[in-house]
DNA sequence: TGCGTGGATCGGGATCACTTATACCCGGAC
DNA sequence: GTCCGGGTATAAGTGATCCCGATCCACGCA
């Protein structure tokens, strides 16, 4: 089995049409009709509906996910490769961030910030090669791993802190010591999957179902800030935050869950990417 | 890049010989030589060894950790494909256990057992394709999946019992109504990582270095009895386990732990599979 | 019916991937 | 030193393959 093919197979699924693929690819149609047909061939079934629409069959679809898995290990293998004979030397580093790590990167040096929406995410690129360092941060029993953490990857923490909940400080619960958020699955949440302590993070790090309030996609703290002000829904934020005016942080006492910042690595960085990692480390 | 060459590869490594990875493949030693010269070629850099001994070099350890994944990959592709075409309605359904969820299988039936060691092995014979459903157990927090699982992968929970720790009868802490594994670590623990709620299970569920005693590699609760018997180390069980004689079962309070039996199958499966871990899950 | 779009197929030159045969390398025996 | 044997690399030849350009074909549309 060829990737040359399967990249062909993969592209024309993605763009939908074989010409389209061939000149992303630099082949011809016919090249890559080929590539399809033979892979169709040696798989004994159709993998793409070509009429009326280019799509992938349900064969096509189970072979596609595997397809694009050898696609990342093959470009992971190069750039494993490349790490360790140093031949990367020059080359930026690549940093996979999360949207609340961003303003840790230092400004100087030569760096290529990835964005990733969360830890995963962020696992993803650095075992795919994309990344050669990692900055996430997310939620977490204090003694639990966040989610995608790895063999082969290095871990420091930077900062931990436990959870709160931002409260509008008029609200009812504002003024208790500590809150359950078992207790909280009836209260309204604002939907979030991209800010710090996001609720989606929360809920399933706590393994509860919470009701959703507002839908917020973007990544601004302010505007969660905002729309937890205006009663939009409640969301977490680390315990140790200054509350934004008019916000009150009510420590969550059970479940025990902390916000995490980590920076991670693979196992056998090159110099530039150490001092990186250190660097991240230290500005804190 | 051509799969071929990878396998190639790997055998070498796994020979430590051109001539005989060769033959295991049914190529001559030129073709695979030719092969792997290839690879070092598009790497860059030499990926083994050849005198004094052919061994992969540090890249080449990179570059196989990757290759192997492709190629599981590539037999995954295969198998998934063949899932969804139902060509394989008549190959027998292939299925993953742990030591001690062996008794759980159906004696009739077309089947093919694949011994593995824990869920984590499981869910990675599941998803290479080498087993079409996986039954394992394993200790995890009451609402904690088993190591190992994944999205695509259906679990279905067919026993799950509270952790408790198994003494002779005449140990001092026998008479107790129930434990705290954290004051239980300066206890010696036999050092097991086969067994059914093995010592290697429970300290990492738990999150809490044990101290170990004599070790027992094999899969025997009867040996595990024996020895825990003759005072060479405590060792847990499931509290709904009737003790065995000379021995008593106390529950383990803190942490919350159970030990949990869960048959798993890929999202799609075809009928025979699924007639089979319905088996399993009636069984019980 | 004629036309445009887009995938499939055909023929052919360049390349590739094997095989066989042979060269090369190294350690050990004499 | 020389020869031998186990083992890898290289050379030459051949059939398969890859990819291109050209063309065919199916379909939707006016």
């Amino acid at each position: 089995m060829d990737t040359r093919a399967l990249l062909s197979l993969a592209t024309v699924a993605e763009t939908g049409s074989f010409s389209r693929a061939a000149s992303a690819l630099g082949f011809t149609q016919s090249a890559v009709s080929q590539h399809v047909a033979g892979l169709e061939r040696t798989a004994g079934t159709p993998l793409l509906t070509r009429r009326p629409t280019v799509a992938p069959t349900s064969a096509g679809r189970e072979f596609l996910r595997h397809a694009r898995q050898i696609l990342a290990h093959e470009q992971a293998a190069r750039a494993a490769v490349a790490r360790v004979t140093g031949r990367d030397q020059d080359t930026p580093v690549s940093v996979a961030v999360t949207p609340a790590t961003e303003h840790l990167l230092p400004v100087a040096g030569r760096l290529a910030a990835v964005m990733v929406d969360d830890a995963a995410a962020a696992a993803a690129a650095l075992t795919s090669g994309r990344a050669d360092v990692a900055v996430v941060d997310g939620v977490a029993a204090p003694r639990d791993p966040l989610p995608g953490s790895g063999p082969d990857l290095v871990v420091r923490v930077v900062a931990e802190a436990p959870i709160g909940v931002l409260l509008p400080v008029g609200h009812p619960l504002a003024g208790r010591p500590g809150l359950d958020l078992a207790s909280l699955t009836d209260a309204r949440w604002l939907d979030t999957a991209r800010t710090t302590c996001s609720t989606s993070e929360l809920s399933s790090a706590a393994r509860l179902g919470l009701r959703l309030g507002a839908a917020y996609s973007g990544t601004s703290a302010g505007t969660v800030a905002v729309l937890v002000r205006a009663g939009h829904g409640l969301h977490a934020a680390p315990a140790d935050l200054v509350p934004p005016d008019g916000l009150a942080i009510v420590p969550l006492t059970a479940p025990r869950l902390v916000h995490r910042t980590e920076v991670r690595v693979h196992a056998s960085p090159r110099a530039a990417v150490l001092a990186l990692a250190d660097a991240v480390g230290a500005a804190r």
